[in-house]
DNA sequence: TAGTGATGCTTAATCGTTTAAGCAAAACAT
DNA sequence: ATGTTTTGCTTAAACGATTAAGCATCACTA
C-alpha cells in the first residue's frame, strides 16, 4: 500500500530533466555523439553538430554539472575565504573575482571566517567537500596555525593568498606594498608639519600588521623623528580597540601631533573619540587610516586613507588560480604579486598653512 | 611517444583519493556494506559500523560530494541572491542564514546582483546550473520581469523571496512590515514636534518602497499632517540620490521640518548636503532613515533608522528553505512572514524640547 | 586495386556513491 | 522438524556525462 503510493508520487513529481540520452533518441544517435556535438568535437559533422544543438534547445536541455564534474574530476567551482564580507575592501576583491572566474566558466562559493580560525576551518572542510577546484583565501587576524591550510595543499589544488597571507605557506600570493605605504603615509604627515606621529597598529603575528609597522619605523628614522614606544600600540583594529587605544594616546604627558591608524574602522573609533574630547582634527592631531572603506569619505572630517587597489587584487588572483588550472603540473616558480597602494589624501590630515 | 608521457604525468600526479572501494578492499566487504555502515543503516551490524568508521578516518576518507549528489539527484547547496554584499543589511540576512543551514549539512552558494536585472538572470542560471537544491533571493531594485525567477519554479526547486519580494510570484515570503514601519516613523516626528513631513522614497514598482509610500501617506492623514506632493519624492536611494533629491527640497519655498527617507545610504546624502547648507539637524529639520546600516551611529548627527530584524529574517527564510526540503510534495499554504520591525532613535530626529 | 587515411559515428567503461532486490545464515516460532 | 522472520550482507543497476577504443564507410593515392 504504503510502497505503491510512494510510486505514485513519484510519478507525478518527476518532471525528468531532458539528458544526452534524450537528445540521442530524437536524432537516434548514441549519448556519446550527442556529448562530442555539444562540444564541438572534430570528429562530429557539422549537420548533426547543428541537430543536436536545435534539438538541445527544444527540449530545453541543461547539462547536468554534476555528472560532467564526477566524470571529469573537476567541478569548476572556486572556493573563496573572506574573513568579513561586510568591509568594502573585501566585497569588492571578490566581486572583481567573479567576474574573472565567470568570463572562464568557473563559478564561486563564497564563505567568511569573520575573523574567526575555528570557522576558517570549517570553511575550508566545507569547501573540499564541495570539490571546489581551487582556493582563495584571506586569512582570519588571529589564524596562526597552518595546518588547515596544508589540508588543502595535499588535496593537491591551488590554493592563493590575498592581502592576509603567511610567507611561511609556500603558496601564491597577492597584496598590496605594507611596508612601502607606511612610508608614503609617514611622509605625507611630514610634509603636513607634523613632529609626532604616532601609529595604532595590528598585532605584529600578522604580517601585514607587522610589515606596516615596520614600515612606519623605519620611514620615522628616515625623517630623524622620535621613535617612542609608546606611540606605537598593537590592538584588533576594530571601532572598539580604536576607541580605547586613542584614549590611552590622549592621556600621554606629550601627546602626539597625528596618528597614523592601520585600520579605516579603527581610525573611525580613534576619530569619534578626538570628536568628543573636542581636539581640532587635523589642526590640533591629524589622523590617516587604511584601507580607503567608503566611510571614509562620509564622515566629518573625511578621513586620509590608502586605497588598496581591491579590483586589481581580485583580478589577479582570479587570474593566478585560472594559471594554474591550465598547467596542472606543479609549477617551480611561485607568484607573489605586490601591488603599490596610492594614498587618498581627505580633511582628516590636510592642515591649512 | 607523447601518449607514454601523458601517462607517465598522470601516474605522477594521481594521488587517488579514497573511495568507500577502498575501505571495502581493506575489510574484504562490498562497497555498498560500506556506503550503509557510513550511513548508520539498521541492516549493518554494529561490528562493522565500527571496523568501517575506523578504516575510514585511517584511510583519511572523504565521501566524494559529487557522486552522492548525482545518484541521489541533491547537491545539498542553497543559492542565494542578493542585490548587494556590502550593504549591513543583506550580509547580515546570509550570515544568518548560513548558520542555519550549515547545520542541516546544507553549503550555501553566494551570489550578488549588485542591482542590476541582467546579471540577476545569469545568477539565476549558474545557481540552476550548479544544481542548487534551492534559491533564496532578494531582488535587484530595477527587476519588474519575472519570467527568469519563473524558470527557477519551473524546475521543481523551492524559491524563497526576502525583503525584496513581488507578491504576484506565488512563492514563499519574509519581510518586514514596511507599511507599518512608515507608520512607527511619522508618528515619532509628530511626537517631536514636526509639522511637514518630507518623503524620500524608492520607485513605486518595488512593493517595499510602495509600501513604505502608503504607510506614509497614511499615516499623514491618521495625524492631520499636509500631503503635498512636492514633499513626496521617489528616486534610487543611493547616496547621491539623496543629495540630489535633497538639494530638490531645499528649494522649495517651504520647506519640510523633517525627512523621512527610505534608505540610510539616501539618508547619509541628504544629511550632506543640510550640513553643508548649515541647516541644523535636528532643530530646523529632523531626519530619519531605513535599515539600521551601522554607519548610521557613527556620522555627526547619528541617524534614527529602521531596524529590519536582518537575523530573524536570514533565520525564517532558512527554515522555509528546510521545510520545503521535508516536505517534496506540493504545499498548498504559502509561507509569507512579515515581521515587525523597531525604530532606532538617534540624534538626527531626537528633538530637545 | 589494394592500401592508407580521414571521417563519423558506436560501444562500453568509467567517475564514486546509493539503493532496490536478492540471498544466505541465524534466530525464532509452532 | 518445518516454516517464518530477522539479520547482515552482496549483486547489480542506476545517476548523467565523458572518453578511449573500435569499426564501418568513403575518398584518395600509388
Amino acid at each position: 500500500m504504503l510502497k505503491r503510493l510512494s510510486k505514485y508520487i513519484k510519478k507525478i513529481n518527476i518532471k525528468r530533466k531532458t539528458t544526452i540520452k534524450d537528445i540521442a533518441n530524437v536524432l537516434n544517435i548514441s549519448p556519446a555523439a550527442v556529448s562530442k556535438a555539444l562540444h564541438d568535437d572534430s570528429r562530429i559533422s557539422e549537420k548533426t553538430k547543428k541537430a543536436v544543438k536545435q534539438v538541445a534547445k527544444n527540449l530545453n536541455y541543461h547539462p547536468n554539472h554534476l555528472a560532467s564534474a564526477l566524470r571529469k574530476g573537476k567541478s569548476n567551482l572556486v572556493g573563496i575565504i573572506a574573513p568579513r564580507t561586510n568591509s568594502h575592501f573585501f566585497s569588492s576583491v571578490v566581486q572583481s573575482m567573479e567576474e574573472v572566474l565567470n568570463k572562464k566558466g568557473y563559478n564561486i562559493i563564497m564563505t567568511h571566517s569573520n575573523e574567526s580560525y575555528k570557522k576558517e576551518c570549517d570553511n575550508i572542510d566545507t569547501l573540499l567537500y564541495t570539490q571546489v577546484d581551487g582556493i582563495i583565501a584571506s586569512m582570519a587576524n588571529e589564524t596562526i596555525d597552518l595546518n588547515y591550510y596544508n589540508k588543502i595543499k595535499t588535496k593537491g589544488i591551488p590554493l592563493i593568498l590575498f592581502d592576509r597571507g603567511e610567507n611561511d605557506l609556500n603558496v601564491d600570493y597577492i597584496g598590496i606594498d605594507d611596508y612601502k605605504s607606511s612610508g608614503i603615509i609617514v611622509q605625507h604627515l611630514v610634509e603636513q608639519g607634523c613632529k609626532r606621529i604616532a601609529h595604532i597598529g595590528g598585532y605584529k603575528h600578522t604580517r601585514i600588521f607587522n610589515n606596516r609597522i615596520r614600515g612606519y619605523m623605519d620611514a620615522l628614522k628616515t625623517y630623524h623623528l622620535p621613535l617612542e614606544p609608546e606611540l606605537l600600540l598593537e590592538g584588533s583594529l576594530t571601532i572598539k580597540d580604536g576607541r580605547a587605544k586613542m584614549q590611552q594616546l590622549l592621556e600621554l604627558k606629550n601627546r602626539p601631533d597625528a596618528i597614523y591608524v592601520a585600520s579605516d574602522y579603527a581610525a573611525l573609533g580613534a576619530l569619534q573619540v578626538l570628536k568628543e574630547n573636542n581636539i581640532r582634527v587635523p589642526q590640533d592631531i591629524a589622523l590617516v587610516g587604511f584601507g580607503n572603506e567608503p566611510f571614509t569619505s562620509m564622515v566629518t572630517p573625511s578621513i586620509t586613507s590608502i586605497n588598496q587597489h581591491s579590483e586589481e587584487i581580485g583580478k589577479l588572483a582570479a587570474q593566478t588560480f585560472l594559471e594554474h588550472m591550465k598547467a596542472p603540473v606543479i609549477k617551480q616558480s611561485l607568484n607573489k604579486k605586490i601591488l603599490e597602494a596610492e594614498l587618498i589624501v581627505r580633511d582628516s590630515s590636510r592642515i591649512k598653512n
